[in-house]
DNA sequence: AAAATATATTGATGTAGATCAATTATAACT
DNA sequence: AGTTATAATTGATCTACATCAATATATTTT
């Protein structure tokens, strides 16, 4: 059962288009020319706002859309037969998410909204379809997995070899980068996830992640007020994540 | 500089063939007709029996290549500026390796033999030129990426929330699988490397994956000696690595 | 075959981060 | 505004794994 967003009542399509978005530098749609816009239109629907919490798919569902955001931020989830539950991303205006579903043709993860919301859904059938007469289309799709590989790949890294500092010194940075990108502060900013949402995404527990937040703010390298993150020394939070240990 | 297949003196083009191939049901070219083939053959070189420890790729390179094992066994690992080296996959008979360097056009990882290996080659660009005018080529290669990145999104869950001894039973059991999709023995196998390689996987140190090799063995789990291996209880190698810890 | 080198095992010790527990701060609800 | 529930911080303790060190076993070299 998948809950795609224009089954929800307080979701339906309203009059929005790829074509006048000013997000699509960042979107798949910043590659096509202008004429192709309106077919892109026909196959991607534009939802309203969705509040926090709001679940796009589900781990087990049948794989049938992909989803890019539009506003907000959305993080991904897997779970264990063992109930252990790992968050494998965090997702931000632009970012094109679900394509890890074409292998089996299920939804391998949950898709959830970090804070209230807008996203952007296409069949993935259909994008398909349209990618094959599009060797750009194509490509870029391509490009958006080869890049996910490459993220999650650098994670493992992360994961396997890096202490709790460099951990949090790593996803500070790459939040900064990211923000950074969509023309925001990339100095200062809000993490719209939780402290124990960030200890799942870095194999850290909620205390060990407060305390490496503690520990930047008392070595003058970030201010920290609940979620809004001012980071004052690059620097020295480059050196910290790039250190050999 | 790439180090391409065919630009190694022992690894010269042989009279090999995708469509005499008997691995071409695990392959890419499994999904391709039998009409199709002479066109996949014009696109790949085939070659001859490479020594373990040779580098097929190295990160930095520019992308060029994708491989395919034919034989043998292969490991891919990135660095890190701080010198860390981590091992991000196996890969085995039929598995396509590369397509991490489409996003940057630069491969992000050494792709390696673990020992002697023969493996197949493909200028990607020509292999996405021919996608474009195949569905089902096209699709396969995005379920190889989809597949790629659920498995990464799993290790990721391994790494996060794993002991050693579930990351190890984890780790035995998919190569029994991957071992039984190709032929052979899914209880009886031999590692094709190293202890030090298996940790640097499942971000352990090369001691503690030596104890928890032991530690299945005198539990009569598994009978280890030196490499081979034999899974002498499936059962309790199962409930190992699905235990909620 | 002996020497040299690399790999694997096993033991002793130290430590980063998990766990348990308590307090404080924030958000949600009535 | 006051109550309840949720999230974040901080402290005390415990433990799994890293680290250091010593053999032991393979593998390679001469």
């Amino acid at each position: 059962m998948n809950k795609n967003v224009d089954s929800y009542s307080y979701a339906s399509i309203i009059e929005q288009h790829c074509s006048n978005c000013n997000l699509s530098s960042l979107c798949i749609a910043g590659i096509l020319e202008n004429a192709e816009m309106p077919r892109l239109d026909t196959i991607m629907s534009h939802s309203k706002a969705l509040p926090k919490g709001e679940i796009l798919s589900s781990q087990g569902d049948s794989f049938q859309f992909v989803f890019v955001v539009k506003t907000g931020s959305i993080k991904t989830y897997t779970t264990d037969v063992s109930g252990q539950e790992q968050i494998t991303g965090f997702y931000f205006p632009g970012d094109l998410i679900g394509l890890n579903g074409i292998s089996s043709g299920i939804c391998p993860d949950f898709v959830e909204t970090l804070e209230t919301s807008t996203i952007c859904q296409s069949s993935f059938e259909q994008l398909d379809k349209f990618s094959a007469e599009h060797p750009k289309l194509r490509r870029k799709i391509l490009k958006v997995m080869s890049k996910d590989i490459c993220n999650e790949q650098h994670m493992l890294l992360v994961l396997a070899k890096k202490d709790a500092g460099q951990r949090l010194a790593t996803f500070l940075l790459s939040l900064s980068c990211r923000f950074k990108t969509r023309g925001f502060s990339e100095s200062r900013f809000r993490l719209p996830m939780s402290r124990r949402e960030i200890g799942s995404y870095l194999g850290l527990t909620v205390e060990t992640v407060s305390r490496a937040m503690t520990r930047l703010h008392k070595n003058n390298i970030i201010v920290i007020d609940q979620k809004e993150v001012v980071i004052t020394d690059f620097a020295a939070l480059v050196t910290l994540r790039d250190g050999s240990k």
